[in-house]
DNA sequence: TTAAAGTCAATACA
DNA sequence: TGTATTGACTTTAA
């Protein structure tokens, strides 16, 4: 049994490696008679006599009970309700499913009990579709993370051309009225920012690491979706989670007083690459910490580099 | 270990 | 209100 949630799994049913048959076991404290016939209650008659008979035991005794019995029933059975032991309404297909017997669908991976029918479909559990955006939550219920994945996070064989592609999807938003942060949040799950500044100089694909090429990833299979599809992504709706206590802790950015931009953007001018010992100099003077100066020197290279693209 | 690339998110700006 | 900028932090690669 499978105590984890009081559901029997298709190992419950193995035979035993010593072989030791039901009989025998439950034949061990003397009460077998007793014992079938409370078994037997709930369950289909005969169930425990396939078991308990010699030599009824074939290759898979258990698939081949469980079909014979789901052939006998399919007929009376087909329009009734049926519910597993939580009160969970399963339809006729389950229920007659040895596969899935005893299991929920997601349970079926851990079963080592393989399928009656080796042709037979495997059932595929669809989850809702959801975006996880930065502080936000999306559900969408006909769009799932599956189909997501494979139509967005669809690798793409050849070099993406990173500047067309944005211009493709700036032109469908503009055209669609769409605007630049729905879009990064719920199609790209980036921020507005991000997107922004990717999409007025995107660099070259070849000069990309994977993580900046899979954004242009999505931004190409995005534009291969239908307009519909486009749309039905874009309509999932937000739920803001943020709690007061987020919102307290907000932090304030820094910015560099007129004085000190000027001063760091003229030594920038002749040295973008400053030594460790005129960072140093600058921070205590500005009193500043080591780190701050030095990423003001690594965002402008950065940023000039990509602005001269 | 360090620089570069990726990114977030506050805020400046149109 | 939507987009651009940018300080700061994280990840990647050399």
């Amino acid at each position: 049994m499978n105590t984890a949630n009081g559901v029997k799994s298709g190992m419950d049913f193995e035979v035993d490696q010593e072989e030791e048959t039901i009989k025998e076991l439950v034949g061990k404290d003397g009460s077998l008679e007793d014992i079938v016939e409370r078994a037997e209650t709930g369950l289909e008659d005969g169930f425990l006599d396939y078991f308990l008979e010699d030599g009824a035991a074939s290759e898979d005794p258990l698939s081949h009970l469980l079909d014979q019995i789901c052939k006998e029933n399919s007929g009376e059975k087909e329009n009734k309700e049926n519910v597993d032991p939580f009160g969970n309404r399963l339809n006729g297909q389950q229920s007659c499913d040895s596969v899935s017997f005893g299991l929920y669908p997601d349970q079926q991976v851990v079963s080592s009990i393989g399928p009656i029918r080796q042709t037979e479909k495997k059932r595929m559990v669809s989850k809702p579709y959801e975006i996880a955006a930065p502080g936000h939550a999306a559900v969408i219920r006909d769009i799932t993370a599956e189909e997501l994945k494979n139509r967005l996070d669809t690798p793409v064989a050849e070099a993406i051309d990173t500047k067309r592609t944005v211009g493709d999807v700036k032109n469908w938003l503009k055209s669609n009225n769409v605007n630049q942060t729905t879009f990064a949040e719920k199609v790209l799950e980036k921020t507005q920012g991000h997107f922004s500044v990717i999409s007025r100089n995107p660099a070259p694909w070849e000069e990309l690491l994977a993580p900046g090429r899979a954004v242009f990833v999505r931004m190409h299979n995005w534009m291969k979706l239908s307009d519909e599809e486009k749309m039905k992504i874009l309509s999932v709706e937000k739920v803001s989670v943020n709690t007061d206590l987020q919102e307290k802790m907000k932090k304030t950015r820094f910015t560099f007083p007129k004085e000190q931009m000027e001063i760091l953007m003229g030594i920038y001018e002749v040295n973008d690459r400053p030594g460790k010992e005129l960072i140093e100099e600058l921070a205590a003077k500005f009193s500043l910490s080591f780190i701050q100066i030095k990423d003001f020197f690594l965002n402008r290279r950065r940023r000039a580099k990509k602005s001269n693209l």
